[in-house]
DNA sequence: AATTTGCTCAACCGCTACACG
DNA sequence: TCGTGTAGCGGTTGAGCAAAT
């Protein structure tokens, strides 16, 4: 296959795009769209080559891109879909409304891939004390299938994550929107409040799931809260105890 | 104030998939 | 079936900026 020549070569322009270029692709698009993104420049007038229009429009000026700041949610839900999907950046972006593969990417090697590898240091940790208690007392056992509600009980392991000057990340305003199923199996919508205070239990905006025993354990290993819940926003945001069943389905 | 270091993010590069003649 | 052109994807780079020294 021969490899079309690159721009430079073709003696186009390269690097950072100005406001006046900008322009010209935005009202060459709203007047003919761009169905060929090769020629596209040639005819709008672009010293640029089609790939990097298509890039510049992509990921910076069209019209539906949500600028600013990732809220947590949207990080929570990029680090579900990682799990899922691996790098399809594509596949994630397209799970999220105005943002772009790129920006996802990003935010990825920046910030949530070092978020993960901490978060997966914190729960070797707890595992590694999960073993000791398990070894030094049978009474201490978690809640596992014995007691569980037609079956679906699933025993979890809830983790604040602490940095090395030990304040937990999770500040006292963090809500997250969990999924939890109710005794018909309908999903229904929750908010599980985390504090940043170890002593305070993590929180139900209503009451607590049914379902599923749920064992919260804070930084310091003691039990926070034990409730039932039912939700895959537990494998995501937390460690599902090494003894417990997989996640039944709704 | 000057220099170094680290971080962010727009843009590029190289590759693959797919459509089409 | 094969060759070619194009779009799209994921990995990587480097300019610009802020914080640290």
């Amino acid at each position: 296959m021969v490899r079309a020549p690159c721009c430079e070569k073709m003696g186009l322009k390269k690097g950072p795009w100005a406001p006046e270029e900008d322009q010209i692709l935005i009202n060459y698009i709203q007047l003919h769209g761009h169905g060929n993104w090769r020629a596209l420049p040639k005819q709008a007038g672009l010293l640029r080559c089609g790939k990097s229009c298509r890039l510049r429009w992509t990921n910076y000026l069209r019209p539906d891109i949500k600028r600013g700041n990732f809220t947590r949610e949207e990080e929570d839900t990029i680090l579900t879909l990682h799990q899922l999907l691996g790098n399809k950046w594509s596949a994630i972006a397209a799970r999220l409304r105005g943002r772009t593969d790129n920006e996802i990417k990003n935010l990825w090697h920046t910030h949530l891939k070092k978020r993960l590898l901490k978060r997966q240091r914190l729960t070797d940790s707890s595992k590694d004390i999960k073993k000791e208690q398990q070894s030094s007392s049978q009474a201490s056992t978690l809640t596992t299938s014995e007691n569980n509600n037609n079956g679906r009980c699933t025993t979890f392991t809830v983790k604040t994550e602490t940095d090395e000057d030990g304040v937990s990340e999770i500040d006292e305003n963090f809500w997250s929107q969990v999924l939890s199923a109710d005794n018909s199996g309908m999903a229904t919508d929750l908010q599980l409040g985390v504090s940043s205070d170890p002593q305070t239990r993590p929180y139900f905006s209503s009451s607590p799931p049914p379902l599923a025993a749920l064992e919260v354990v804070n930084d310091y290993g003691s039990n926070v809260y034990d409730g039932d819940a039912n939700m895959d926003f537990w494998y995501n945001h937390f460690t599902r105890a090494a003894d417990s069943p997989e996640l039944p389905e709704f």
